[in-house]
DNA sequence: CTCATTTCTTAATCCTGATTAACTTTTTGC
DNA sequence: GCAAAAAGTTAATCAGGATTAAGAAATGAG
């Protein structure tokens, strides 16, 4: 189903039913089960991700030899790692579903030859990321303002529904903290 | 000069003459003396700023009443609050310059105005923002893979010329730490 | 040139969260 | 349904940086 992805473009964009043809024309949904791999170190990113349905996550293997979670893609979140995608360099990272998923892949190629045809689509990219950019900026800022309980209190409080679909090891990892600090803080109150 | 912009720009899209002719006639440039402030907290972001010369800082006041800078602007960057800019409202940051500067602020009018006679600008920004949303991405893996000592080091024999352009205490808020733990790790070799 | 302000340094104490390790509970695969 | 693996808990000790406070050095304005 591509209608969750035009409606996410509709959203920052007008386009014609004509232009949503096309679009769905050249893309198709790929499922994914529950840890399986969209992407792993060594491999060079292929497409950037639209999450249809499900959960993923983005992570690498820092200097512990531990997993370090950097972002999660739910429904309607875009996840790649841009960096390797626009160098064509191996990536560092892994992307993997933590449940079962579908994604939509946005190749180099779909990015060229939709974009050439559907100039829109390019004001959408505009603002995705400027939104995602946005949230990154703000990310830093609590990282930057806030102590790890602090951040686990705000977080948990701010998206109840998230952390029944996630294991605590996996918030602590994105929280940049350790699963004992967070049964340590979970105990508390 | 608008030179350095028109460059920056045709880095990333070509512009024919005319087209530069354009952009030129909608734009100025302001210079600012060092300490002065394009954008102050409860004040709506009124453009994105093209550093053209000097060098600015984005900044906040943290919980602890404390100036935390999230971002500088050098010659060639980009910066703005873009959660303030796109939604209209207030900002919570501060920009200041933290040398005699010089700025090509672009509103959204001039946003709306220029893209719309020259659909490469969208492609262009689109461009700047995955570069600057990659770098903020990369800026998280370091706070969670580094400690402030290897963030410190790492960061001095990476841009070594910029250490002489900034106090050693904005260079600390910008790492996420204190002026007495920079002081600190400087004397220990 | 001089005084005032800004920036930098040093050191003692304190706090947040990591580490280690043992144990319990839950989930998964066959 | 059961064994094995994965996920979560608890507690003792430890480490990286913060805090506080005082003084030294550099910069700037008149």
């Amino acid at each position: 189903m591509y209608t969750i992805l035009l409606e996410h473009i509709r959203k920052y964009v007008a386009i014609t039913d004509d232009e949503a043809g096309l679009i769905c024309s050249k893309l198709k949904v790929t499922a994914i089960k529950k840890k399986a791999f969209l992407l792993i170190p060594g491999k060079v990113c292929k497409a950037n991700y639209f999450v249809s349905k499900g959960l993923l996550r983005l992570y690498f293997i820092n200097k512990k030899e531990q997993e370090q979670i950097t972002q999660f893609g739910l429904e309607c979140w875009w996840i790649t790692d841009y960096d390797s995608l626009d160098t064509q360099k191996p990536s560092g990272f892994y992307i993997q579903a933590v449940e079962d998923a579908e994604v939509i892949a946005w190749t180099q190629e779909t990015q060229a030859e939709l974009t050439h045809a559907i100039p829109q689509l390019e004001t959408y990219f505009r603002k995705i990321l400027q939104r995602a950019y946005t949230a990154a900026q703000r990310r830093i800022v609590y990282i930057l303002d806030y102590t790890d309980e602090e951040r686990y209190r705000l977080f948990s409080t701010s998206y109840p529904g998230f952390l029944q679909r996630v294991p605590q090891y996996m918030l602590a990892s994105y929280l940049g903290f350790t699963p004992q600090f967070l049964s340590k803080i979970r105990a508390k109150k």
